[in-house]
DNA sequence: AAGTAGTCCAACCGCCGGAGC
DNA sequence: CGCTCCGGCGGTTGGACTACT
């Protein structure tokens, strides 16, 4: 007995977003907030089921999206990221600034896992590839007759470096461009009533130094993300802090002082990486990788 | 120029887990 | 404890676009 549709897909809009349909969804959460999927397109006018809206807001119109190309930096992160947590995009994304699962996840199925592939490395154990032959995945070729019933049935593939599933403890990731000019939670509501511009056209100037503001309702915002940028410049990749999000929640968080963590992160993986077979050792690695989900 | 193959990515789907009752 | 609701996640698809022949 499989559970109902989210909302009935009678009369409903599916495909592309308009741009009104953006602007509507858009208006609404700047007022009421994210939350509230579900009754949301009815309440906000729109012809779309709740996750659709959801899917849109997180995906393209936060105000914190940053478009454009993946940069190197980012690029090893990924890499990196997804050799230690396999393919838990969500999470990934919660390292990235700007970035969201599904662009992550497409950049990796167009990009990466070629990549690795040209280089010889197995895209889904990182490990060296044996045979030649399995550098190349099989040309993808479209049928429309692949039934979608077939998919996603035991499609747990990406458990490959995560046999058994890891418990992912709150506060989940979500991020943050700077101490001084919150983003979005991806995981939280909150009043955009005081803070945010009128300027409709411009997302990126709801987050202006007015938010900075001490007396403003996101000074309550107790669910923190993981890397903390101080600058705005969206080329500027390195310029991200890595901070515990308990920290913050308990009030006790202190900005880290390098400029590199991103670096930081990677040399104590890969050192933890380069350290011999020893027991001791992955579970040190495993201890790293699990302080990557709390 | 036209047809075909390949690429990219927004959007959809089904499943899962937590919260609430 | 079991059920439902809801939000979130990851896999996959459709179609627009680009590159190639």
């Amino acid at each position: 007995m499989g559970r109902a549709p989210c909302c009935s897909k009678v009369g409903l809009h599916r495909g592309p977003w308009t741009a009104r349909e953006d602007s509507v969804l858009t208006k609404y959460i700047q007022v009421h907030g994210e939350g509230n999927w579900r009754s949301l397109p009815k309440k906000a006018g729109l012809l779309r089921c709740g996750k659709s809206c959801r899917l849109r807001w997180m995906n393209y119109l936060r105000p914190d999206i940053k478009r454009g190309n993946i940069t190197p930096d980012e690029d090893d992160l990924i890499i990196k990221m997804h050799a230690l947590l396999g393919n838990r995009w969500s999470l990934i994304a919660g390292r990235l600034p700007g970035r969201t699962d599904n662009e992550i996840k497409n950049y990796w199925n167009t990009h990466l896992s070629k990549k690795l592939r040209s280089q010889g490395t197995d895209p889904n154990t990182h490990k060296k590839l044996r045979d030649p032959s399995e550098q190349e995945p099989p040309k993808k070729r479209r049928n429309s007759s692949t039934s979608k019933k077939q998919k996603n049935k035991g499609n747990k593939s990406n458990e490959v470096l995560l046999t058994e599933k890891q418990k992912v403890h709150a506060p989940k990731p979500t991020r943050i461009k700077s101490l001084t000019s919150f983003s979005v939670s991806r995981n939280n509501s909150f009043d955009w009533t005081s803070g945010c511009s009128s300027n409709e056209g411009d997302h990126r100037g709801l987050f202006g130094a007015e938010v900075a503001d001490i007396n403003n309702p996101w000074s309550n915002f107790k669910e923190v993300g993981f890397l903390i940028g101080e600058d705005q410049d969206p080329d500027d990749h390195d310029n991200h802090h890595l901070v515990n999000g308990s920290d913050f929640a308990c009030g006790s968080f202190v900005p880290m002082g390098g400029d590199n963590n991103l670096e930081k992160l990677y040399e104590e993986y890969l050192q933890l990486l380069e350290i011999g077979d020893h027991d001791d050792d992955h579970v040190q690695l495993d201890s790293f990788a699990e302080s990557l989900l709390i």
